[in-house]
DNA sequence: TCTGGGGTCCTAGGACCC
DNA sequence: TCTGGGGTCCTAGGACCC
């Protein structure tokens, strides 16, 4: 049996936190740059307003409706994340973080009463972090995934939906879209409809080797799932990541190199945080460099690069990304968005020393490990690579932003009496 | 004017090996 | 006239996820 619980509209959610005031009301969240609306509460879903639209189409309407607009604030959503995480693992050993507001786990019900179980979770998320949360259980992730989403459609259920026996299972997935169903996107969806394929309980009773042929294995494992054999595992220990990006548009088009230099500086000594907290070193960048893909002749180039050896030394990986994006970049365009991914990553104590090439040097790791404990401890960004520049006019839009409540101390709330 | 930022897995096809 | 068979590795691209 696998449980899911999932966040419900939680970036909305979190906001709501600290703005008790906004409970009950009309919320949105836009995305990096302020693009799309990327979280709304169920009072902004009930007014009809749809989920990635882009932000510049909608602002008259959400100010018409009086909805309350917010700007990412990933170090909050961060950090009440973690504290969702805290309280389940108090109610299961097994517990596998899979995104930023889902956590599977195993149910643990000595007595049985799996549904009591699904409530206690969501009694206790609550209580400790107001959060609101929906919790699905099924004998497969897939169906617990169906199971989840139930939940949180199907008012009498309040909020706990147990997916067990097998006349459940029909009824709902025969009320289920196949693009609904978790593996199967809005490609697959279609193909399958030409199949004649609808529902979740057609894909359910098809002929798995028909749906390998056409799809692949991962399709006819979903295909499984959703007859109740269960294929995927709990993965409580995340495998470690095999690459790193960090990429984002500019606030404003860059017409020259200058602020490309600067903004892709950042990126890669971001990676290079990244890259460290994981305690792996990187053998080769991906860089990339593009022009909105809306321009009348948008242009957009990548390239891969050896790095001079297995590293983590933020000042190498800004060299190389500059060197790299300084190739791609071309007079005439407005470049929107640069990007740094670290390839072919390998864990910094099992590092094989190639015996006649040159490794990276003890200073920079002791170098590093003085920057990031001075940034972790004062805020990020308190020490950082030059090359990054200082005035960073091409930093992101967010002109909503709320505070970081929880983990800046210069951005607690303040209470008055 | 304004359109996100991360990731993963799988497959097909080419190069190369004996 | 007749021209093998099996394997590995790598990469790009396509699909998916939140």
């Amino acid at each position: 049996m696998f449980a899911l619980v999932d966040c419900n509209s939680f970036y909305a959610s979190c906001e709501q936190v600290f703005r008790p005031d906004l409970r009950g009301k009309p919320v949105v969240v836009l995305s990096n740059n302020d693009g799309f609306v990327v979280a709304r509460s169920a009072e902004a879903k009930a007014l009809g307003i749809p989920d990635l639209v882009p932000f510049f189409k909608i602002e008259g309407q959400l100010k018409r409706y009086g909805v309350t607009v917010f700007s990412s604030n990933y170090a909050l959503y961060g950090d009440l994340s973690r504290r969702v995480v805290d309280t389940l693992k108090g109610f299961a050993s097994d517990v596998e973080v899979y995104s930023i507001d889902e956590v599977f786990l195993t149910p643990w019900t000595p007595d049985g009463d799996v549904k009591q179980f699904g409530h206690t979770l969501k009694r206790a998320v609550w209580k400790n972090v107001r959060i609101p949360v929906g919790v699905g259980m099924a004998p497969t992730k897939t169906l617990a995934k169906l199971a989840n989403r139930a939940a949180k459609k199907i008012g009498a259920l309040q909020g706990v939906c147990i997916l067990e026996r097998d006349n459940q299972r029909e009824w709902l997935l025969r009320k289920v879209p196949t693009k609904d169903i978790w593996g199967v996107g809005g490609r697959y969806a279609k193909r399958l409809a030409e199949l004649g394929i609808h529902s979740g309980w057609e894909l359910a009773c098809a002929d798995p080797k028909r749906i390998r042929r056409h799809f692949g294995v991962t399709l006819e494992r979903t295909l499984m799932e959703l007859r109740g054999v269960s294929c995927l595992e709990l993965e409580e220990m995340p495998s470690p990541k095999q690459q790193i990006y960090c990429t984002r548009s500019f606030g404003e088009k860059a017409h020259t190199l200058e602020p490309i230099l600067e903004a892709t500086a950042l990126y890669a000594s971001r990676a290079g945080e990244k890259l460290r907290a994981q305690q792996q070193l990187a053998t080769s960048m991906h860089v990339f460099l593009q022009t909105s893909p809306f321009d009348s002749n948008p242009y957009s180039d990548a390239a891969v690069i050896q790095l001079p050896y297995p590293t983590d030394d933020s000042r190498i990986l800004v060299r190389y990304a500059q060197y790299a994006v300084t190739k791609l970049y071309k007079e005439g365009f407005s470049f929107l968005k640069s990007g740094v991914g670290l390839l072919e990553l390998s864990a910094k104590e099992l590092l094989q020393r190639d015996l006649f090439s040159e490794g990276q040097p003890l200073r920079s790791t002791k170098l590093m490990t003085v920057m990031d404990k001075i940034n972790q401890e004062f805020g990020r960004g308190t020490v950082y690579v030059a090359a990054e520049g200082t005035r960073k006019k091409w930093r992101m839009r967010q002109s909503h932003k709320s505070r970081r409540t929880t983990t800046a101390w210069a951005e607690l709330p303040i209470v008055r009496c």
